[in-house]
DNA sequence: CAATTTTGTGACCGCATGGTCACATTTCGT
DNA sequence: ACGAAATGTGACCATGCGGTCACAAAATTG
């Protein structure tokens, strides 16, 4: 596949392949080792579980999760294209990088679902998540979004002041949806069912 | 490519690929021709200039589009790998898909924009239309978002619940929309099927 | 019927890929 | 210094890809 496979991994590292089969285990290990460094929510662990965390309110946080993400996708073409092929393929490889990934997420998440009571904050969060991801893997292939250039940080800027405001509808707004929606949204959440 | 590759398609189609260079001038054609009739923004271009969307606010607007996507993505698995694979290759077919969606996307996002001069539509709009796509597509991978499971009707009932609560923060349309419209609408949704 | 055009098929070519191999060079322990 | 690991490289193989070709079977036309 594009940008990701061996031959082109070897080539633009300057060494031959046989090294990565040798020292990494093949692709599975080094895909494996590079994005363990790489990824957000495996390399700030810290910032994951830190304290700082805890004092902020939960609205800034998710504000800063997206900020760092932007960051980390926006100058690394070589995490995108990683990020793009594991849309595409289906291997233990990739069940594993999601696994870790979902592990780091879900613990951020959950302490801030747990701040904030009245909404459904995992939903909320992964729609403005995956919309990064999806712009920034988009970026590649199309220069514009709905009229949003994807290719300028003036771009990112409308993309970000977007994040903040449905972020300001965080704490105060949900109080007023109708206790019915809500209700259904708890029973349908504790029937939650873990990976397979 | 996964999917989408020519040998691919020939074999599931039945059909020698010769056939299919012959007569829709090789894959361009052929993905040109039948993502025509596929994608929900070439497919629905009644829909996007039709005399009804001036009348509903703006959010319902928005919020019923985002539901058709849902929709349209969620029946056609090939769809979904259609777009998948526009996110990785680079080239004129993908160039020209992308600029008719744009074309009729922007048309649609342009007139609602008009009508709520308070915020950057186009922006939040990208953001919770990018964020269902990535989910859509990404249901083929990893099961989970954040917790939120992507291949059930509950976890997609969350995720169009989280919309509705984006969208109830654009600037003065959902306060017009009755909670008994609101409540029918959940009502009516949640009986809906979709298998991604 | 016969000739020509349309419709269809399998084989084939060039190329890039993932993966392995034999072999050269360097490093290191004793 | 010398033999044994460790480190590194190009060639090689099988496979699957997109794309083309020669040729067979219908269908159409006179």
């Amino acid at each position: 596949m594009g940008g990701v496979g061996i031959n082109a991994i070897a080539n633009r590292a300057g060494v031959s392949k046989e090294l990565i089969y040798r020292y990494f285990d093949g692709m599975s290990g080094l895909m494996l080792a590079w994005m363990q460094e790489q990824d957000f929510w495996t390399s700030h662990r810290d910032f994951l579980a830190s304290g700082e965390s805890s004092q902020q309110p939960p609205g800034a946080l998710v504000l800063s999760m997206l900020r760092a993400q932007i960051e980390a996708l926006g100058k690394n073409e070589t995490l995108r294209e990683v990020r793009r092929w594991e849309l595409v393929e289906v291997n233990d490889v990739t069940a594993q990088l999601a696994n870790r990934r979902e592990k780091a997420a879900r613990s951020f998440i959950d302490r801030i679902d747990g701040l904030t009571p009245d909404m459904d904050v995992p939903a909320v969060v992964s729609i403005m998540l995956a919309g990064v991801l999806y712009l920034m893997l988009r970026s590649k292939t199309e220069s514009h979004f709905l009229g949003v250039p994807l290719r300028t940080n003036e771009g990112w800027e409308r993309l970000y002041a977007a994040l903040e405001h449905i972020v300001q509808a965080f704490p105060q707004d949900l109080k007023q949806e109708s206790l019915a929606t809500l209700e259904a949204r708890r029973t349908a959440t504790s029937s939650k069912s873990k990976e397979p």
